[in-house]
DNA sequence: CGATTATTGTCGCATTATGAGACATTAAAG
DNA sequence: CTTTAATGTCTCATAATGCGACAATAATCG
């Protein structure tokens, strides 16, 4: 087992989570850089002795970005047997005196679970942990080099999240209360990296009966101003 | 660490397979028997400190039906905190004499990692492992009590099998090399558990351009003989 | 104050996909 | 030769989708 300040967790179990949000017209995620190191990480952790894994990557989405009951979705487990962090750990805990041997269990070899989640940006309050000093938004299509194979994760992740977009994900955390349609077309396309017909996107979306329509916001162009919907619950 | 035979595995871990069958004009999975119970349970294994994840699962699937290169698809991980075979296993041990110490670390906390095979009926040898004595294919709407979560897998297995199913998965795994349309129907009905148009689902089907058309089958039916139709390499 | 501009809501049309029934074909049995 | 049952294909109605067009409208500009 490996023990952390105190609390005794799985070895060779971890998960990694990627963290969707959707600002500037651009889906970004939550990455964590390690003190006094240039590595960059998707924020993860352990899953304690007696606890459920579903509830540790709530716990660790909770202590970092401070939101709950947020929508997780577990999408794949990565168990490649040389799977460790060997040379990048021994960096980061020698950037932060951790090098003592009772650590020496985050060397192993770890089988990682990942989860996505899509969260709003604007709720986030990204808290850096001991050993990391930031944890920021960064744009999809731009992230900085990720240790291991946290890319591949990425990738995965979104890939997820295009197969799933029509079916059960709920976008409608990705945007404000209300919004308007297009908004909501932006945040389609920017997953799908693929632009769409502004008069059939907004027929189908109509169609499907799961948006209430309200005010029209008059947001200052020189133009007719959209109305905002929002999901109905 | 748990040991097994002199083989060292990683602890906490271990991975359960649904294996699909169609035979019979029936979807079936794979279960096992352990000696003197009437215990059910999907075939699992663990992950030695070693091996890649999917290369365990490999090696068990070969180990168990004989065959090798198979579609492995991992669907879901099991993680609750009280997953463990306190139990049943003690049960299974019992039975089995096999009740010394040097195996406690079988009655653990287990995070599973699930995968799903497609494979051909026919083309499998069930092999019994030591503590098990049967390996046999069951009708997958009339299973057994299985034991701990296992309907859970099964289930999750069969939702994540019907919504790939025109996605990905590879569904002529399950049929022979060449078979007639209604065949393969009769495996998407099954698998969708729904009845489908036969005139619809042949132009459907044919539309896709990824069958190959082959002589007629002389069924010795007193009908019109079928063609028999195999998929594109 | 009227013309202009950019964006929005909606419609129409062509194309494609899907569900359902119908009909001729055909291998074997009587 | 007739009958039977399964098969290959067709047609029609309906639904879904891609794509362009048009009117409406909020702000700006002359």
């Amino acid at each position: 087992m490996g023990f952390l300040k105190g609390v005794e967790y799985l070895d060779h179990l971890a998960y990694d989570s990627v963290i969707f949000g959707f600002a500037g017209d651009n889906l970004k995620i939550l990455l964590m850089e390690y003190h006094d190191t240039a590595l960059f990480a998707l924020p993860g952790g352990f899953v304690q002795v007696d606890e459920d894994l579903n509830e540790a990557v709530s716990r660790g989405l909770a202590e970092r970005t401070g939101i709950q009951n947020v929508y997780l979705e577990q999408f794949y487990t990565f168990g490649d047997a040389k799977r460790n962090l060997t040379g990048e750990m021994n960096k980061i805990l020698n950037a932060n005196n951790l090098g003592d041997d009772s650590l020496k269990w985050i060397l192993n070899r770890f089988v990682s679970v990942a989860y996505l989640a899509l969260i709003n940006y604007k709720n986030v309050n990204p808290r850096p942990d001991e050993i990391s000093d930031s944890c920021t938004w960064y744009d999809v299509n731009n992230l900085p080099p990720l240790i291991q194979d946290h890319s591949t994760i990425v990738e995965k992740a979104l890939i997820t999240l295009q197969s799933q977009l029509d079916h059960k994900l709920p976008i409608y955390e990705l945007l404000e209360e209300q919004f308007t349609m297009a908004e909501l077309q932006r945040v389609y396309e920017v997953i799908l990296n693929e632009s769409l017909h502004r008069g059939s996107f907004q027929r189908k979306m109509l169609s499907l009966g799961i948006l209430k329509r309200h005010e029209k916001q008059f947001n200052g162009g020189a133009n007719k101003a959209p109305y905002l919907y929002s999901f109905l619950k």
